[in-house]
DNA sequence: GCATGCTACCTTGTAACGCAAGGTAGCATG
DNA sequence: CATGCTACCTTGCGTTACAAGGTAGCATGC
């Protein structure tokens, strides 16, 4: 299966982008985050989504709040700024033009 | 603007399906394939470009043959291999896949 | 009250990749 | 034959995903 990795890759470069969405209307920890993440189709091991998500918060898109858990260690829970929210409007639009840039390509080798 | 880097990033993960759909009914050789993926909104130079394509073709998905220019040095011309048509249905499923992995993410935001 | 296990956090090392910058060389033009 | 344009390609850097490994809180069983 050659094109593996390339698929991989357009998985990667939305996944930032959902992780954003998913956090718009509900706060959720690491592990809620990949369960949630998994169910659309998108593995990702926690690994990658630690560094990730501080990444986000250091640039202020994304805040968090521990929550002590009924069973186990507290809990991260993280939420979308405000700013946060701003930026979310931009991806979706960037997602809806970039959808459009690739809905043009495909069109344009069948046409052709 | 706090959503470039990840705006870049999606674009990003998208090029290499772009630029085998584009290769799919057509050769062509560096230069237009900028200007055809800069017709789409997908900016990129000739560095991120070389590499790809001879990757690309080290995994046998494209072929080129060389092709004298009435005005200047020869061209490299990049086609698909039938490898490389296989791959790209492949490419075209998994598409439609995350597209719906997006979509129902930002669906849920919405209505939950 | 100590040992074991689970959960949640985080870090480190590696490999891939895009991109900017720089380099080589064919070909045309004056 | 010198200058400039076009086309090809390489190098170095920074960023990122991911696998693997590490720390520590808390619960459970003895």
């Amino acid at each position: 299966m050659k094109a593996k990795n390339t698929i991989s890759q357009m998985r990667r470069g939305i996944l930032e982008f959902c992780i954003i969405s998913l956090l718009a209307d509900h706060e959720v920890y690491t592990a809620e985050l990949i369960d949630r993440l998994k169910a659309a189709n998108l593995l990702v091991t926690d690994g990658t989504l630690y560094p990730l998500l501080s990444r986000l918060q250091k640039s202020d898109i994304l805040q968090y709040r521990w929550e002590e858990s009924e069973s186990g260690p507290p809990r991260k829970y993280y939420s979308l700024t405000d700013e946060g929210r701003e930026v979310l409007a931009e991806l979706d639009l960037s997602w809806q033009e970039i959808n459009g840039s690739v809905e043009q390509i495909r069109r344009g080798n069948k046409s052709e």
